[in-house]
DNA sequence: TTGTACGCGTTATCAT
DNA sequence: ATGATAACGCGTACAA
C-alpha cells in the first residue's frame, strides 16, 4: 500500500510503451490502437497507477477543482450554540477494542441537531451538488475568523466561493485572486468578485409586515450584532417597514450580541429584568433566535404568549425546538448552486451580483397557531 | 482578475531577489533577513501571488489534502426519497434580475429535511471537523454508483475515505491505492484498507430485544435489500436475537426493496393487501423506514397502533415526521473523525478495523408513547 | 500510431 | 543570507 506512487513511467515500462502512449491511452483512448490501449490500462490497473493531479494541474495550469472556504468562529460544537459540550477527542479513544461503546464516545458521537446543518452547511450542499453535476470535485477549506489561509484553499482550485464570516469582510475585499471568486452575503462593493446574497431587506420587511398586520404587534426590538453587513441590512429592512407602516422605528438594536463564546445577551436580559418587554424580538439570524428562545425559557418568559420571537435564515434547527421558529428562509441550496454556476461561467469578467428572494416561514414563535406553511 | 496567475518568478522580479529567496521567505521566514522578507511578502501581496498547490504537491510528492469519496445513487432529490421533485436548474434562471424571486427557484431552493442531512452527510461533517483540526483541507468527490472515478479523487489527496455505496463493495476491494484508505461500513476483508463501521449486529439485537421484551411483539419482518453488507448484518442481528429469545426467526426478508428510482416495496404492499400484518417492520435503514412510513400512511395503516416500524442510522429526518422514528443511531460524526484519525496515522500499515457502538433511540414508531430518550 | 523533449511552478540541494 | 539548478509527474507539440 505504501511505497512510492507509480507514475506514467512505471506504467510505460510495464506495458512496454512510451509515456506518451500511456498518457494518450487515458486521455484520448480513440487515438491509440485497441490492443496497446488494453495493455496500458491493464498495466496501470496491476500496479495501481493513479494519475497525479498535481502534475496534471501543473501541466495544464488548472486543477479542475472548485473551492469553498468559510471563515467560522463557532464550529465544532456538537450540541449546538449555547451548550458547550466538548467535541470528541479521537486520540483519547482506544480503537483496538472489539467495539468502542457509545458511552466512550460521549456527546460528540453525533452532531447535535442544533449544530448541524447550519446556514453554511446547507449552502455547501447546494455547492457540492451543482459541482458534481459539472463533474468537478470540491475542496472544502475552513479557517478561524480572519485567518489568512484562504490562499491555502485558493492555490488548489480554479474558482473559489467564500463565506466571509462575521468580520472577514474587509479581508475579502483586499484579496486579489487571479481566478473567479464568489462571495456570499457580503456587500456588493466595487470589488472584482461575484456576489451571491439573499434579499435581506425584502425578507425583513415581509416579516415585519406579518408581525404588524397579522398579529397587531407594534413594539419590535432587533437582536443581533450589527457588525456583519447582512444583519445590518435586516435591521434596516425592519426599520424601513415600520416606518412605511407609520410606526415608530427604533434607532438602535436592543442587543448587539455576537455569537461568540459566552454570548451574554445583556440587552435581552435587561428587558426581561425590567419587566418591560417589547411585543417581539426580531433576531438577526436563526442561531441568535434559538439562543434567545433558550434564554427566555430559562427566565420563564413564554413564547409566543408573552413575547414573539423571529429568526432569519431558515435552518433546520428552527423547526425542531419546543417552539418552532418563525423565520425568513433563504434559498440556501440555490445559493450554493448559483455560486458554482458563476464560477463555471468563463467569459463574464466582472463582479456579478445575484440577489435571491426569501420566503416568510410562519411557525409558532410569532403567535401563529396553525401555520399556513410548514 | 483573470490573466496568468503570478508565480514565484514574478514575485522574485518584483522584489529584486531570486526565486529561492521567495520560497524561503514563505517557508522558513526565520532564515531570511527581515527586510528582504518584508520586501518579498509585500511584492507577493501587491501582485496577488498565491502558491500553486499543484507545483508544491509535485515537488513534495504530497498534496496535503484528505479525500472523501462517496458512491451515491440517490442524490440531488431536494424533497427527499420518494417525492420526485426536480432539482433546481440554475441555467434556466435569469440571474440578471434585481431579485430572483423564491417562486422562480421552485422546490430546489432549499434542501428538504428528508433529503439532507443523510447518513453520508453526517459522517462527512465529522470528517471535515477532524480534518480541520489537523489543518487539512478536504476534497469531496462523489460519483454515481460503481463509477470508476475514485481515482479522480485519489489523485488529489494523501489519504482517502470511501463510502462504497450500495453495490461498489467489490470495486473497493479491487482498488489498489498507494495511500492510506478508510472504507466505511463494508466487510472487514483481508484487504489492505482500514475499516470503520458500526456495530450493526449488536444494534439490531438491542432493537429487537426492545420490541420483544418491552412491547411484547414477536412477529417481526425485515425490510430492505440484502445486497449491502451492513444491511445483511442487521438482518442477521435480528435473527440472532429472536432465536436467543426463543422466538421463530424468518429465513428471508419480507421485502428486499433497494432505494433506487421508483422503489416499489412490493413485499410490504403484499402484506398490507393480504391484511396479515406482522407486529413490526424492522427496516434496514432510516431511509427505508421513512419510505415505508409514507407508504403505510397512504394505505391507511396506522403506526404504531396497527404495526410498529423501526429504522437504523439515526438521521435527523427520522425525528421530523408525523410519527417520530424509533431507530438505532450510529455515531456518525465520530465515524468521520475516526476515519481522519486513521488517515493521519503514519506508521500503521495494515488494515485496522474500528467498530463503533450504536445506541437505541426510542421514539413513537415502535409504540413507546413517552420515550425515555429523545 | 508511437516516441522524444520541453515546460508547467515549486521545493530542496548545493554553491557562493 | 542568497542565488543557480535539478528534480517532481504529466501533457503535448513535434518528430519519426
Amino acid at each position: 500500500m505504501a511505497g512510492r506512487r507509480p507514475t506514467v513511467y512505471d506504467v510505460a515500462r510495464q506495458a512496454g510503451v512510451s509515456i506518451a502512449t500511456v498518457s494518450f491511452a487515458f486521455r484520448r483512448p480513440a487515438e491509440v490502437r485497441a490492443e496497446t490501449r488494453e495493455a496500458v490500462l491493464r498495466a496501470a490497473q496491476e500496479i495501481g497507477y493513479v494519475p497525479s493531479a498535481s502534475a496534471r494541474g501543473l501541466a495544464q495550469r488548472r486543477t479542475g477543482a472548485l473551492g469553498l472556504h468559510s471563515f467560522e468562529y463557532l464550529l465544532d460544537r456538537p450540541q449546538g450554540l449555547t451548550e458547550g459540550a466538548v467535541p470528541l477527542q479521537v486520540a483519547d479513544l482506544d480503537l483496538d477494542q472489539d467495539v468502542v461503546s457509545w458511552d466512550q464516545l460521549g456527546p460528540g458521537a453525533v452532531s447535535g441537531p442544533a449544530a448541524f446543518p447550519l446556514y453554511v452547511d446547507e449552502v455547501q450542499r447546494g455547492f457540492e451538488l451543482e459541482a458534481r453535476r459539472h463533474g468537478r470535485p470540491v475542496l472544502v477549506g475552513r479557517s478561524a475568523e480572519s485567518g489568512g489561509d484562504v490562499t491555502e484553499t485558493a492555490g488548489r482550485v480554479d474558482g473559489l466561493a467564500i463565506f466571509p464570516g462575521r468580520a472577514a469582510e474587509r479581508l475579502v475585499r483586499e484579496v486579489r485572486l487571479h481566478m473567479p471568486v464568489v462571495v456570499f452575503g457580503s456587500p456588493p462593493d466595487d470589488d472584482p468578485h461575484h456576489h451571491v446574497l439573499a434579499d435581506n431587506r425584502g425578507g425583513a420587511r415581509e416579516l415585519v409586515r406579518h408581525l404588524v398586520t397579522v398579529h397587531g404587534l407594534s413594539d419590535l426590538a432587533f437582536v443581533g450584532s450589527q457588525a456583519p453587513w447582512d444583519l445590518r441590512e435586516r435591521f434596516f429592512g425592519m426599520r424601513g417597514e415600520l416606518e412605511a407602516l407609520g410606526l415608530p422605528a427604533p434607532d438602535e438594536v436592543c442587543d448587539d450580541t455576537d455569537l461568540v463564546d459566552g454570548a451574554t445577551f445583556d440587552g435581552v436580559r435587561a428587558l426581561v429584568t425590567s419587566g418591560r418587554l417589547p411585543h417581539a424580538l426580531v433576531c438577526g439570524s436563526d442561531q441568535v433566535a434559538l439562543a434567545v428562545l433558550e434564554l427566555l425559557a430559562r427566565e420563564g418568559v413564554r413564547v409566543p404568549e408573552d413575547i414573539a420571537v423571529t429568526g432569519f435564515d431558515g435552518i433546520l434547527a428552527g423547526r425542531l425546538g419546543a417552539v418552532p421558529l418563525t423565520t425568513v428562509a433563504q434559498p440556501m441550496e440555490a445559493m450554493g448552486r448559483v455560486a458554482v454556476h458563476l464560477l463555471m461561467g468563463a467569459g463574464d469578467e466582472g463582479g456579478r451580483v445575484v440577489r435571491l428572494g426569501t420566503r416568510l416561514q410562519v411557525r409558532r414563535s410569532c403567535g401563529c397557531s396553525r401555520p399556513p406553511t410548514s
